[in-house]
DNA sequence: GACATCTCCGAAAACGGTTTCGTGTTAATA
DNA sequence: TATTAACACGAAACCGTTTTCGGAGATGTC
């Protein structure tokens, strides 16, 4: 492997000091029309590219960003993704990206691992188990320290930061009286235990739906499945002991084996049972009957939420208010398809 | 924002020098066991923890890798890549991403701007622009550098490094076979432009197990679609035009959607068509019908990619042959699910 | 001719570590 | 008591940059 050119290298074969080679490469007015003009040409010459390690050390800013997030193999987290890495890139920054894989554990490790001057701040998603013990101490200690943080859609108020986040009870209340208005009355929801954030958000917001319109909530007609669940007996059991004309589902997944499975049980969709779920991903496209679903607007998240990450990383040089957070809410929209088209339920589909 | 502790803030507590307390950090025998205790649980104390970026630039390395895909929504990239982040940070590295987007341009200047120090070795599947211009020079320049680097599933073999791949032609003669074994006789192909690599070998792999059957390569029955295509005009024209009885394609979407077309038009699958498709993806797995496919086997490739190239970099410093490269090919496995089940065409499904 | 003023460049410190080598102190040995 | 070796530590170089400061030489001013 041969070593790469630097500076003193430069210095050396042109017979100059190493500050005259660096100051001719930033076209300094400090040295003369002729001694930049050969300085420059050698360093095209020999392709010069400076150590980035080295900017770092001194300027101590990475130009890279930490990225934790809970999975990858996730359609919402990578368009999230996809939105930070264009931003990010843009603006001329990295992004290090680590899987917590919603473990508590992995999470602070990949923390305190990037905190060491890797990275000049953090956007990440808390993981399950983080939000299930309501453990911030490593965020905490991040943000002491100065670092830049921010949140994004698992979020949590204990902890001071900048957040972007879809307005998940509203989102939940919507898509609720969406299915209300096309007549559906007795609506189940499929969601997952209740110490995922957004889960709880949108279950208020289908409660307040409910009784907006005069309409009871029905404990009965709440599932509550595990995150990661396999077998379908606890669905097939709820599908035969209740009757409903609606579900609204937390997620994809949930939506379209709920799907599935009504319509393995001889019900029609959207005729019997309409069905609205969340994240906008490949399976709402393309499953039949399509699924109706709440678009999270993931690109757009990522994007902001770079946008405000190197904002505040940027600003820690110019002293700005460190202490002024913002929330930044993404309008979500629903996307219209097959699963709960309009119409009186007991319809045919279609 | 406080600055963090470094060694000369402790040195200069403890009246000390520099070198003695990063010497009592690492426990050298150097040291006293006073001396020692003393630095150490001051050390404890105040949470030091040393830069990670003057140790980069002192070792000249930097526990990052680089890894460059064409895309990150998109089930096989997302797989792949949890491979590699799941190993890599298993060894202690971290992985910095960067999207080409299918862009020649974006590939070229993410590679560029990561290869100035920021990383240690790169793992990249090449975009489809690179893969179309037949362009590597800036592969080549980053290998000359010695900058240890590992190509997976889209590679060239114009560029000398080590490989990770599946073998695409055996993967499409063997799911040709499967079609034929279950009694089909005439089997459509559908694939992308030819100049992505893998897309023309899977051809090659279904030519072969045709013509091993006896059977007439029909060029009639191969479909090229742009990679990312969105109108139904020139699938919907080549089902309603020619005759056929099995479908292969080379990814997951095209499957899906030759399927959903396949039962728009009247026909039953697997009944009168049978599909297997590329990218065990959560499309095949929820689909209906679900679809018979090839597991690419993306985690275990991320996983090896990883592997051999922490191995090179490692090896750098051992001065082991720089110049010998391997090429892993790794076994893939036919999903079997409703699409393809065996039988005689023309039977009712399932 | 004395002095101020530019122009152009280099020395050196700094970023935060690691590591080699030298040295003063102490204790063991002759 | 003189010699020596072990021990414990510090000085300094180094990784590759940036940047401040100072100085040498040329030029201009009175």
């Amino acid at each position: 492997m041969k070593p790469k050119l630097t500076l003193k290298d430069i210095a050396r074969e042109l017979d100059v000091s190493i500050s005259t080679v660096s100051k001719a490469l930033k076209n300094s007015e400090e040295i003369s029309k002729d001694t930049k003009e050969k300085i420059q040409a050698f360093a095209r010459l020999y392709n010069y590219k400076p150590n980035n390690i080295a900017i770092s050390l001194k300027n101590k800013r990475t130009k890279n960003i930490g990225v934790i997030i809970p999975d990858i193999v996730h359609h919402f987290f990578t368009t999230v993704f996809r939105g930070i890495e264009k931003y990010a890139n843009q603006r001329g920054y990295n992004v290090i990206v680590c899987i917590s894989d919603e473990s508590f554990d992995r999470e602070v490790i990949n923390m305190e691992l990037l905190a060491n001057g890797s990275i000049d701040g953090f956007i990440m998603a808390l993981s399950a188990e983080t939000q299930k013990r309501q453990d911030f101490n490593h965020l905490r200690e991040v943000t002491e320290q100065g670092i830049p943080l921010v949140l994004f859609d698992r979020v949590t108020e204990h902890i001071a930061c900048d957040k972007v986040i879809i307005d998940d009870e509203a989102a939940g209340r919507d898509a609720t009286r969406r299915l209300l208005e096309s007549g559906r009355r007795r609506i189940a929801l499929f969601t997952t235990q209740s110490y995922l954030n957004v889960s709880a958000k949108r279950e208020v917001g289908y409660k307040k739906a409910l009784e907006a319109a005069g309409l009871e909530v029905d404990p009965d007609l709440i599932l509550r499945l595990p995150y990661q669940y396999e077998e379908e007996q606890a669905s097939e059991a709820f599908f035969k002991s209740r009757k409903f004309d609606a579900v609204l589902c937390v997620n994809e997944i949930f939506a379209i084996r709920g799907m599935r499975l009504a319509i393995k049980l001889g019900m029609r969709v959207p005729g019997d049972v309409a069905f609205i779920g969340f994240t906008d991903g490949i399976l709402s496209r393309y499953s039949t009957p399509s699924l109706t679903t709440v678009d999270q607007r993931g690109e757009v998240m990522g994007e902001r939420a770079a946008e405000m990450l190197i904002q505040k990383v940027e600003d820690r040089f110019d002293e700005a208010d460190p202490t002024r957070f913002r929330t930044e809410v993404i309008p979500v929209k629903l996307i219209e398809r097959e699963s709960a088209v309009l119409g009186e339920p007991g319809k045919a589909d279609g």
